[in-house]
DNA sequence: TGCAATAGTGCACACATTTGCATATATTGA
DNA sequence: TCAATATATGCAAATGTGTGCACTATTGCA
């Protein structure tokens, strides 16, 4: 494998999986509000800081950097800022990734 | 949505994310043990760590958390342990998810 | 057999991230 | 307008993980 080749695999491997997204998806806490607005839906930080050990500012803080990855979005209803998870766009990441991956497989 | 499948729903969240798989997976250390490895194929713990800034028994201990996630295999040769990637297994592992995570979007 | 090479481990320190308190900043509804 | 409510942020402490050194253990080869 010539230096080129190795180079375009490893750069192969960098565009197949977005490191960053799944990074800050796969974090115990944000896991936990990621169930919790899957099953009960569009919520409000009070509302999800109630119902998991957390403080609300660090609900805040979890919620913020998942809407930069659009892993959440939000939606503003008077006073309440709702957050939603984006099912379809996690979804789509991992088929990406999936279908990024088994190419891969044949070529490095 | 009643208590039961709220924690139906709960359930199959986690049954189709092998949360410390993934968490295991994307760490940036091991990331780049396994860009070289799948680069360069079987190499032992010396060196990957002649490739890599940290010390040889860093990378010893990351290959053993991923070995023990089945992330990598190994194979003794002579004095030398080779570690390989399991390319196939960590595709089949985002194909599972993905397709656990299709259903999902319809269920919950 | 012994020694050179390779891998694994105990330990303490470094580092990044998370955390919660206190407080600030918005913003709405009365 | 202003009190009430919700969210965001500064900061320092806590936590967890990564890290490298020194050392031990293992084992295959001369």
């Amino acid at each position: 494998m010539s230096r080129d080749e190795e180079l375009n695999c490893s750069n192969e491997i960098n565009n197949a999986i977005d490191f960053d997204f799944y990074k800050t998806l796969f974090d115990p806490v944000r896991i936990e509000i990621i169930k919790y607005l899957a099953i009960y839906g569009a919520k409000n930080i009070t509302e999800i800081a109630e119902n998991l050990p957390q403080d609300r500012s660090v609900i805040s803080r979890h919620l913020d950097l998942m809407y930069r990855f659009e892993i959440v979005s939000k939606t503003k209803i008077g006073r309440n800022i709702y957050y939603e998870v984006n099912s379809q766009m996690i979804f789509d990441k991992f088929k990406l990734t999936t279908d990024q991956l088994e190419k891969l497989l044949n070529s490095c």
